[in-house]
DNA sequence: TCCCAGGCGAAAG
DNA sequence: CTTTCGCATGGG
């Protein structure tokens, strides 16, 4: 099935930028299980991946495209929200080079679980972690030929000891999984009412969760419930908030957020995920250049 | 072998 | 308020 889809759109930029982990490129389709379905998609037409249409499988339910449009923030208006946070030569960069990039509505249970998995980790390590408990924890989902699993219920991982989850990889994590996942499998923690909520509310009640802290916290207000204002900031976007604004040289995070939502306004997340591909883009690079010298 | 990775909690200054 | 450290694991 093929939708037509909004400008400017890049499926690429969307799924490799490091928001989500379960995306994976297997001869020129992505591939991953979001809410219990499994999804196979690429971008067709358009000239250099910017618009044409997106096309999709779904399974077990076909056709899914409310799915799609939801997920893929469609009824965001990209351009009226890129103009927004337009504010100066550095961001222009970013969003220039970016064009196309869109956040993503994650489901937010996985997406919690995900970044308590970030902790001093990297964007391929968490991918191996949500696989590795998805498959142990999970059911099984077909889509074309790629076999995955559904992210587990938080029942499943509520249910076992602390330790299943530790063979998955996660390490000093597992604690704070289990901790979360009894948090939301008895209802304690009901993460679909802190879409409801005000930024602040929601974000005091996450933090008051160990392994959750300001920056695991705002990307799940963020990347999963509809807080668009949010700003995390991790250790990219210090080095690039203090490298590139006078009024963040040698500022704490928090004055770092505070100074962007004044800076940028109430798109903020939409400035931060811009400016994380492009600092992370530009300093891979680097990295690459100084390992082979 | 050492360093780094979408941090956090605890302890101490 | 800030700084420092340990925390498991995987990849370069």
């Amino acid at each position: 099935m093929k939708i037509s889809l909004p400008q400017p759109f890049n499926l690429k930029h969307t799924l490799e930028c490091g928001q989500a982990f379960r995306w994976r490129l297997v001869e020129g389709w992505y591939f991953a299980a979001v809410r219990g379905q499994a999804i196979k998609c690429r971008q067709v037409g358009g000239a250099g991946n910017i618009g044409g249409e997106l096309e999709f499988f779904t399974a077990p339910e076909p056709d899914n495209a409310e799915l799609i449009r939801d997920y893929f923030r469609f009824d965001d208006d990209l351009p009226a929200i890129l103009r927004e946070i337009d504010k100066d030569d550095y961001i222009h960069g970013a969003i220039e080079k970016y064009k196309g990039l869109r956040l993503l509505r994650q489901e937010p249970w996985e997406c919690l679980i995900s970044y308590i998995c970030s902790a001093a980790s990297s964007v391929r390590k968490i991918g191996q972690d949500v696989d590795r408990l998805s498959a142990a924890f999970g059911w099984e989902l077909c889509i074309g030929g790629y076999a995955t699993h559904s992210f587990p219920a938080p029942e499943a991982l509520a249910g076992g000891r602390t330790m299943e989850i530790c063979k998955c990889g996660i390490g000093f994590r597992s604690g704070y999984i289990h901790e979360a996942a009894k948090a939301v499998a008895s209802g304690r923690l009901d993460l679909e009412s802190l879409q409801r909520k005000k930024y602040e509310d929601a974000k005091r009640e996450l933090l008051e969760y160990k392994g959750i802290g300001e920056k695991i916290a705002d990307c799940v207000l963020l990347f999963s419930l509809d807080k668009l204002e949010s700003f995390p900031v991790d250790r990219w976007i210090r080095r690039a908030m203090q490298g590139n604004y006078a009024e963040c040289r040698d500022a704490s995070d928090r004055k770092i957020r505070a100074f962007a939502a004044k800076h940028f306004g109430r798109y903020a997340g939409y400035a931060q995920e811009y400016i994380y591909q492009y600092v992370r883009g530009t300093n891979q690079q680097k990295r690459h250049y100084i390992v082979r010298r």
